[in-house]
DNA sequence: TATGAATGAGTTTTCATTCAT
DNA sequence: CATGAATGAAAACTCATTCAT
């Protein structure tokens, strides 16, 4: 189910050359921003003249819109089947984490490129998709955090919108310094997180 | 008393108006990103002519400077008063914590420049400060952390560096969705925030 | 009898401050070019702000004709005694290079942009005056080395216009390296240069 | 055959159509200086627009280098043969002032750029080969002026460096009036130069 | 007389995009 | 599929000039 499939974009060039394509762009937009980043420079990268990736994308926004788009597919169906589980708070959270922390190792430089882009962006219309996206993911947060403290699973006096937007930030921003490949598995980056947020790092007294 | 003949522009002329600009500039920095924001903007904003702007700043870039190294400066004129404080560790960490969030009050555009633009900039001589700084921080966060963990303040089980990177992303980010005057005051946020990174959000079973 | 007297060029001021101003500005002109010299740059050296000059000039070209204008004026007081003296060819030939090499001497930066400026300012009608001297100019020099070759003080294998060249420019020429108050008076260089052009520098044999 | 990956401008891209256009770049650069030269009037002269220049060359600053520094290599080229044929000093001089009236007709333009910019240029780093050029020039006219003046070939009242001077700019100056495919070939033109210079004006008495 | 602040027109440069080959 | 050459719109910046104080 692409987000569009609306003008011409040529399907004609192999998916795999567009992967790749896409890949050194989504790296280049993440390094150095969005707007920083000039057709040029994403073609130099790929070993091609900035007129040539025409052949294959129809603007600069577009291969950004097939970036973003790409990822938040793949994130949703990873949150979906989560959601979809019927777990109980705490572990509902867990998961999500987790989840989260896979994605930032799957598609590091899509998560970095949101993190810094998605305000302005959603702005425009072809991107309101970014504004659907971060009100499901919100109300998915809420609702557990809600239903947690509801259960007496998670702290009373909790402020739940304060909280959430602590522990959104926290995650997605782990893009920004996240390598993959490095000394951390996303699981073990998920559990000594979850372990600070959900315990504290404090000794119990 | 010699003329100031350097390059410089006057810093002699009106600091109140430059002040005034440079808040401007750096609203509009802080919501459109500085490579997205033209000078045309800032001054349409301040109510001038873009070509205006440059009696009082020599560039775009020496505005961003401005605004990056005045806030810096006053963080720090804070954080180090914290440390120099002789408090303990877990106090240590509320401190620089509330201290933070307060700046986030006064800062707000500035702070939120700085996350989005740092990591770039730095790779420019004339924004080295920034790396800097940020080995300043990092070195006053791990060293606090650790203290506290040998001190059996804070859990011995924490990887300190993971600790640290969601302890600092989640303080400045919230630069981004912080308002002033708005129904959280910076002391309070930091109450909240130092209750879940401390103490966790879950129960205590 | 000043070359323009038209608009309202304020001559309420001391006419001591506008030569002192118009000096500094020639010496500019005459180093960096007319063009690439801002009006800035002259209030700088003359410990003013641009906007200043307009109470004493009204526009950066008016500043470039009065420096050239009264060059041209004092020049032709000069040359027009010598050409009404009387004289023979080689004298007068003498008499008008001993003159143009006083002129430098005194007027060395109006010289430097008389060279340099002279020929692009012709086009406008501001301007025409230069065209006029240098007519005049050509005609003087034309007429005494025609003269000179009929009365067999010159060589009668000359190419009268080719001398004429060669002889103008290299007298100007001089002002781009001339120093005055240097080891070489005026004088001296007339002596050493019209030795070189109406003897040669081979020796005889 | 690595990617030329710097930021230099291809100079694999076909050099005719950057010869043509750093030809029209020269006649306008020496016909209106080159600070009153703006990119456009290059750009309407070679039939594009203002911006497609940048296509060909990355600063208008590089286009002058470019004509410079080509016209300069080639005029050493001649020189140095002819320093390097073992002539006597009067024969030195005879053939430095042939060859300079050749590269004056074959590049008019940039001999008129030289001779107005090359003064200020100088001063920047970029341009430093000019000074470069110059000094070697001097050597070599000092040089054999000095050795004709021991061989008793040249008078030896002279003032060396006066003369040498003199002879210079009389040389290049002439690229102000020169019109390739006058009524005079460079040849002739030397000639005539060169019997004033030798022999004098004056009939000899 | 001079300053401080601004204007507005113009300049160089950048860059996404197009298109014939 | 890719290149080479260009377009055109917009960007940052410059600068002569104005004018109230």
């Amino acid at each position: 189910m692409p987000t569009n499939s609306k003008k011409k974009t040529q399907v004609t060039a192999s998916p795999a050359r567009r992967r790749e394509l896409l890949d050194t762009a989504a790296e280049v937009f993440a390094a150095q921003g969005y707007n920083a980043t000039t057709v040029r420079k994403i073609a130099d990268r790929a070993g091609m003249l900035a007129g040539s990736l025409y052949y294959h994308f129809d603007s600069k926004e577009s291969m950004l819109d097939e970036i973003l788009s790409a990822f938040l597919d793949e994130l949703w169906q990873g949150y979906d089947a989560v959601l979809a589980a019927g777990l109980g708070p705490r572990e509902t959270i867990e998961a999500l984490v987790t989840e989260s922390f896979r994605e930032i190792d799957r598609h590091r430089a899509a998560v970095a490129i949101y993190q810094k882009e998605s305000r302005h962006l959603a702005a425009q219309p072809r991107f309101h998709y970014l504004t659907d996206s971060q009100q499901k993911f919100e109300k998915a947060w809420l609702g557990t955090l809600e239903r947690g403290v509801s259960d007496q699973v998670f702290r009373p006096d909790l402020d739940i919108r304060l909280t959430y937007r602590f522990v959104r930030d926290t995650v997605w921003v782990a893009a920004s310094w996240y390598r993959p490949g490095g000394q951390h598995s996303p699981e073990e980056i998920a559990r000594q997180y979850l372990s600070m947020v959900l315990d504290g790092i404090a000794v119990r007294t």
